[in-house]
RNA sequence: CGGGACGUGGCGCAGUUUGGUAGCGCGCAGCGUUCGGGACGCUGAGGUCGUGGGUUCAAAUCCCGCCGUCCCGACCA
């Protein structure tokens, strides 16, 4: 391609409120434009990137036995409601209405089409499949932010496995985990996977892969000197044993106006340190009320709340709402003699004695609670949020925090869409079983933007080989000089012939122009020709990551560079 | 959805407080000089001031509604 006729509209200054480096740098770039809030346009550079991306992650699926299709993105909401997602999904589901009044939903995964095809599968003789498309997702997010980072329609490679048991399913699990790392390695990303949350998307196990980024919404917790690494929302630590000292009796005692944790350990703080006091709050889990209860100095992760209650979205209860529940206002509550409302504890409080909590009276609590013998917990369960700086429960060692962007999550599924669209196969036996499925995502446009997010310095972009758009830039520095342009464009022409992408930059331009742009848009090597080296029959090739620069004669530079783009050009070495 | 901000040539902004008929930088077009690290001169094109209504002799500017976008909090690839 010539620059001079290429549609590369970059920018001399990028959006000002735009937050994400890589959100600024691809709108600068002329990657990318917005259209909406979280829809994007790729631009002819955006697309190449884009293509790049979804051909190394066809290259690994199909490496792993997948078979790509593509399935329709409109769906009967019928369907939806058939599996119960249409509720579960909220807002977050874009619904429509055709011209005969039949309700209609945008695809935002597809674990529901993907077991009514498999409902044509009926024998454990044609498992285990591996099924997989490259497609568009929908999803009306409350608030798309940082670019490509998080958007309302977007790529997706999603792919579902299917078998005929759990060992099967652990199998398939196991051959998109190596699959995924082997795409994020070839794309210049450095992932790692993480124990994670499910969610709304059902099953039991999950990871996460997500990348190191201040750019990035999950947070993650890391172990310093062990391998124990989990998003917040799944993550545990090791408690500190407190001495409780002897049973005493559960009593009485007035508290007038004191309303929080705080206050209370500093009017008897012998009975009501922190520690030795039981957070109680109250939540709706999907519209029902639980009780939540914890250690007074620890916090509540709300992911771990809905997943042990099997809900799919929750909030904490007002005022209002509570006093008909338990009779007082917040700052006096407790579970103690509460039977009529399910009651999840903290691990943390297991076995714990001589505690103080509310008395469901406004201004009175509870002293000598023993939580296992005053209080009907219902499930006892792990719902506390870590902290930076707890120790771990694998080896004792220091937990970190960080923040990271999720570019891919694989979950084990189980059983649920195929009962319910009734995928089921004969096994050995003749006996009718569900397909055991699994379910796996990688957001293409996502992943392009953590690229640029961990690839780039003060000059722009610093494209991996791997997803460039192109791979080299051939940089004429006076478009008017016959003798330079004639050799730039046999150059052009044999790095074409190799197969290698090349840019020719024929642009009317100050050399300083081409540059500044061959760098922010950050193609991986640059072939700068011009009078002087043509006299001197050199090229000067700078390599866009460290910008090292080395003068090579005419007739090898082809060669030369070809054979450094085509052993970077699998990835992995970047 | 709660909180904050913004909407003026393609891009980035000033002008709004104190109404008087729209300006700057970049970019773009033509000509000339220049050109191995973001050149310069001259000439020129380009704007329903988000939108609807109101106040006024007069509205980018004041008032009301709506739409859109961004940022901070609850969700996900």
């Amino acid at each position: 391609m010539r620059w001079s006729q290429a549609f590369i509209p970059t920018l001399r200054e990028a959006p000002a409120d735009a937050e994400a480096v890589s959100h600024k740098l691809l709108v600068r770039a002329g990657f990318i434009r917005q259209l909406a809030a979280g829809s994007y346009t790729m631009l002819p550079l955006g697309q190449r990137v884009r293509l790049k991306v979804a051909g190394i992650i066809r290259e690994e699926m199909d490496a792993i036995g997948g078979q790509e299709m593509v399935l329709p993105t409109l769906h009967p909401a019928e369907i939806w409601r058939k599996s119960g997602r249409y509720d579960l999904m909220g807002d977050n589901l874009f619904r429509l209405v055709d011209r005969r009044d039949v309700e209609l939903v945008l695809g935002m995964t597809e674990e529901e089409i993907f077991a009514i095809l498999a409902t044509e599968l009926f024998s454990y003789r044609q498992l285990p499949q591996i099924w997989y498309q490259i497609h568009t997702k929908f999803r009306d997010e409350p608030r798309p932010k940082s670019g490509l980072l998080r958007v309302r329609e977007f790529t997706m490679k999603d792919s579902y496995t299917l078998d005929i048991d759990r060992a099967g399913l652990d199998r398939g699990f196991d051959k998109h985990y190596e699959a995924y790392r082997r795409i994020f390695a070839r794309m210049g990303l450095d992932a790692v996977d993480v124990e994670a949350s499910s969610g709304a998307m059902g099953g039991r196990e999950s990871r996460e892969f997500v990348v190191r980024s201040e750019a990035g919404e999950d947070w993650i917790v890391t172990c310093v000197t062990c391998d124990y690494r989990a998003n917040l929302e799944r993550a545990t630590s090791a408690i500190d044993p407190v001495d409780d000292g002897e049973t005493e009796d559960l009593e009485r005692f007035p508290t007038p106006g004191l309303r929080t944790i705080a206050a209370l350990a500093e009017a008897f703080p012998d009975i009501a340190s922190p520690e030795r006091q039981i957070k109680t709050l109250v939540y709706l889990v999907d519209e029902r009320p639980v009780l939540v209860l914890l250690r007074g100095d620890h916090d509540l992760q709300e992911q771990k709340l809905l997943d042990a209650a099997g809900a799919s979205e929750g909030r904490p209860a007002r005022p209002e709402e509570i006093r008909p529940l338990l009779g007082a206002d917040p700052g006096s509550l407790g579970a103690v003699g509460v039977t009529d409302i399910p009651i999840f504890a903290d691990i943390a409080l297991k076995g714990r004695r001589n505690m103080t909590t509310g008395a469901n009276e406004d201004d009175w609590h509870l002293r000598g609670v023993d939580v296992e013998r005053d209080i009907a917990v219902t499930t006892w369960t792990d719902l506390r949020e870590v902290v930076d700086g707890d120790l771990c429960v694998q080896d004792g060692g220091k937990l970190e925090l960080w923040k990271a962007i999720e570019v891919g999550h694989i979950f084990k599924l189980g059983t649920k869409y195929s009962e319910t669209f009734g995928a089921y196969v004969q096994d050995e036996a003749g006996e009718s079983r569900p397909i055991v499925m699994g379910s796996y995502g990688i957001g293409l446009e996502r992943g392009v933007a953590a690229v640029v997010e961990s690839n780039h310095d003060e000059k722009g972009i610093v494209w991996p080989v791997s997803v460039a758009p192109y791979e080299v830039v051939l940089t004429v520095v006076r478009v008017d000089d016959t003798a330079t342009m004639a050799i730039a464009n046999q150059l052009y022409e044999t790095f074409s012939q190799n197969g290698v992408e090349v840019l020719l930059d024929d642009r009317e331009e100050r050399p300083g122009v081409k540059f500044a742009d061959a760098e922010l848009v950050g193609i991986p090597f640059r072939v700068t020709i011009g009078p002087k080296g043509v006299a001197e029959g050199v090229a000067e090739v700078t390599e866009r990551r460290g910008l090292v620069r080395a003068e090579v004669p005419l007739d090898t530079v082809v060669s030369s560079v070809s054979e450094r783009v085509f052993s970077a050009r699998h990835g992995i070495s970047g």
